[in-house]
DNA sequence: ACGCCCGCGTAACAGCCTGTAACAAACCGC
DNA sequence: GCGGTTTGTTACAGGCTGTTACGCGGGCGT
């Protein structure tokens, strides 16, 4: 195989020469384009394995680019966004997005994001569905998306509740990103219904997390993964590499 | 993310001083420099985010100390000259300056320019070297910056709160250097930039200075580690090792 | 040298936020 | 429908943080 083309497409130059640079750095071949008619023109132009969209374009619409391209292209396609909204990310997937990544993200997800949607899309026919198998592991836990097992370090099996495992996911895609409940709650009730704004919902995150704590943290009381940002939300604070199973 | 602290380097004091205080009525944080000696100086003190560099310095050429800077630092740079030719442009872009602006300028294009060239770094920042384990020695002490653990000389573990914990750490990145309240409450202050009041709270720093003293002091009523400079604000006189871990 | 004034340390307090126990409602498989 | 499990709500307690107030000590002007 040879090395893998990127396009980056954002319209701010800067964030489109950062990005290629980043690539570049880890053996990527990457190029910038900035609008719908660039994202053509480097189609037709030559190979691209896979293309990571803004999904705020200036004018134009991210997510309705990549519905274009899907329809009409087979290229792998990563949407970056600024906006952590969760019925964005939903939305990704719903146009046939191979991923999704918040902006500002880690460098090392991203990387790790890319190499992973190129893996498999070498493998496979890229299906526009989610919900591969992944393991994650992170501080000697091992996660498996597919079988919803978790596994401590001492290799005791945990079982979490459904809404724990959510949230777990949830902050797995993002370590070291802070979450506010209303993100979590967001991911969480990915349940359909477009009626958000429950804006003053209660505690429920809060006892979510302190559930979770009690079941993955050596002393619940004094956590160290995952952390309370005060007045922002909670964090997880390890790394995570995220694998194809 | 802290304020961002900027270095005026210009040969006119009248020039250096209505730079920085514009540059601080903006929310920035702002010292002056007249001399290649004083820009290394403020340099190796670590307390520099970007540099504004006067094209015409008396005696010395700034697009000469910029190329030096660029070979030896990683600090974003914006070069300012009364010459607005664009070969001069160039020339600035072609040794490494993050971006050029004419003088006499539009003040709110400073701000603009200052604004995207910080973001751009930041971005860059944050993805080349982003959660580097680092393990702070100092008197016996160890700090470690990703577990937010502080060990006593004697073995103990001590519990900082989170603001303590932001506290110390940038005393850290200053060792011997005066912060200023000011300074200090900017730092602290990571919460979206949005109003920047000067002298508006109390002694809020003072009570978080006392709180870390009582924590981390033989003798709180005498600090020795953690020092007060009358008049100006509070510096950390010990000799700091930082080690990656 | 003396006394005033300002800056600093710190105790007390109040407000906000979070953790958590206890309970209630919802859910789920049978 | 039923028992157990999961999830949300309420209420309370505790920690963290900023503010105020007061006392002290050093610097400075005279």
């Amino acid at each position: 195989m040879t090395i893998p083309r990127l396009l980056v497409v954002d319209d701010d130059a800067d964030m489109r020469g950062m990005m290629t640079e980043f690539l570049h750095k880890h053996g990527f071949i990457a190029h910038g384009a900035n609008s719908r008619e660039d994202i053509k023109a480097a189609l037709a132009a030559g190979r691209v394995d896979m293309i990571l969209l803004d999904v705020m374009l200036g004018d134009e619409n991210g997510v309705e680019i990549c519905r274009d391209l899907r329809r009409d292209e087979d290229v792998p396609i990563i949407l970056v966004s600024a906006l952590s909204a969760d019925h964005q990310r939903m939305a990704g997937y719903e146009v046939g997005a191979d991923d999704y990544i918040a902006k500002p993200f880690n460098p090392d997800l991203l990387i790790a994001r890319v190499k992973a949607v190129l893996a498999r899309t070498r493998r496979a026919a890229s299906l526009s569905h989610r919900r591969r198998t992944k393991v994650f592991r992170f501080a000697g836990w091992t996660y498996d998306a597919k079988r919803d097992e978790v596994i401590s370090p001492d290799g005791y099996q945990v079982s979490l509740s459904r809404r724990e495992h959510a949230l777990l996911q949830a902050l797995l895609a993002n370590p070291f990103i802070p979450l506010t409940r209303a993100e979590i709650a967001a991911t969480l009730d990915v349940t359909g219904e477009g009626g958000h704004e429950d804006e003053a919902s209660g505690r429920a995150i809060d006892m979510l997390v302190g559930r979770l704590r009690s079941k993955i943290e050596d002393d619940p009381k004094a956590p160290v993964m995952l952390r309370t940002e005060r007045g922002v939300g909670y964090v997880l604070a390890v790394d995570v590499t995220a694998e194809d199973a």
